[in-house]
DNA sequence: TCAGTTCTAGTCATTATGACTTTAACTACC
DNA sequence: GGTAGTTAAAGTCATAATGACTAGAACTGA
């Protein structure tokens, strides 16, 4: 690659440039145990630096779309998908994240329904894994994915988050499988649906899941809107 | 104001700039009751957009600062103070936050405590405003403070974050003070006094308040650390 | 029919919370 | 110098939320 000594002039005096980026999550079920479990798509690096390395999917920001437009689309185009869930995470401006050049990355996060998941596109380029064993990643982006994670922990234990793992009708025992994926250790079942069920945005259907062999379970459903976001604020 | 056609082009294709605003809440005494109350520093515009207008202290980001960096700046550079706690709020990046170019602004919001907050530099241009009444200012700057209002009012809530307004020692009087004004409710202050001893970070002084007209009450001291923020969590 | 499984409902002890009462310690005023 | 006024500080009580646990209901598969 050449690169005249102009060129780095005109590096250290120009606005630093601005990215997109997102952290992906989606619920696939474990190749051992067969229960659900985080994964995350990434893309390789194609060019230096960090080149061979996987990144978190992103792009720059064009000038004709919003932040959040930006996101989505860049979640579109790697790994064909369409979010459930997308927010603002946090914007990155260390002087010194990647070693060419300054770049500020406004990174997002975002959660994909599992039917949606399993028609990812991937690739040599693109591939998914298990959020526990991503290895090391261009950039700072271990780290990004580690406040990533903080964050929809943090969310589930608060929010109404999970649910956007999930389909439109779900069992109370797949939103604990989202729970326990996520947040990483067993909760009683006995419990946990009395949290669940007194919350008034969960809608008892009048369905029960047929099939397991054991007693059908009832089939819930959610009627809550995320926002509290800025950008999801005003959206109905 | 001259623009050619040229210019406008270039605005069309050029990169988003990029600038940091910042937030800044301070307590002081309401001239009415003497309570605290919520208060933050604005600053005129000189020019167009929005000439004559209040807006948030803020300015591009320089090269060779970080974020965090940028916003401690212009926080010292419009108001004179040093912040005693200074966060990430949000980064807006609305396609139409500015009518004449396209501007992404990552916004921090800070503390700052009272002895500080009595020396604030005010001037024509620099004024400080009741939070609640700070009538129609510039670009979208209206909703920002609004969403850092409920961000400090969510941290309050949880956090640790209200000892920020205070000194050094305080009584716990005051702290409650802090939680009304910012809150803007009362509370009762022995339920109050139970939930804030009985938490860790909070230590008993041997000393007393003198000088008051009535009952001397017990000094305390905040031993806790910010840090959530990914920028604050390797800060030692 | 019975063993195995999960779903669902319920009990019980512990803890946190809100409303309230009482006593302590100081000042100011008569 | 006594008393009223004020806030600090400690404690009571009922209610709500939580975690650990028990037991019956409803299905499948052998």
């Amino acid at each position: 690659m050449y690169t005249s000594a102009a060129n780095v002039a005109e590096r250290r005096t120009a606005p630093p440039s601005l990215a997109i980026s997102t952290v992906i999550f989606a619920l696939r079920p474990s190749e051992k145990s067969g229960r659900p479990t985080l994964w995350i798509p990434l893309v390789r690096r194609i060019r230096e630096p960090f080149k061979g390395l996987w990144a978190l999917p992103g792009g720059p920001l064009t000038h004709s779309e919003s932040l959040q437009d930006a996101a989505s689309r860049n979640l579109q185009e790697t790994t064909g998908l369409a979010p459930s869930y997308l927010e603002q995470l946090y914007a990155f401006g260390g002087l010194h994240r990647s070693p060419t050049q300054r770049v500020v990355s406004i990174v997002y996060w975002a959660l994909v329904q599992p039917t949606e998941a399993a028609l990812a596109d991937e690739s040599e380029n693109v591939r998914w894994f298990r959020a526990d064993r991503l290895g090391d990643l261009a950039f700072d982006h271990n780290a990004i994915v580690d406040y990533a994670l903080w964050r929809l922990r943090n969310k589930l234990a608060y929010g109404s988050i999970a649910y956007h793992f999930l389909g439109e009708y779900f069992t109370l025992a797949q939103v604990r499988e989202v729970y326990e994926a996520v947040l990483d250790r067993q909760l009683d079942p006995a419990n946990f649906r009395r949290q669940i069920i007194s919350t008034p945005e969960i809608e008892e259907t009048g369905e029960y899941l047929q099939g397991g062999k054991h007693r059908p379970p009832r089939l819930y459903r959610f009627t809550g809107r995320p926002g509290l976001d800025p950008d999801n604020r005003s959206t109905p």
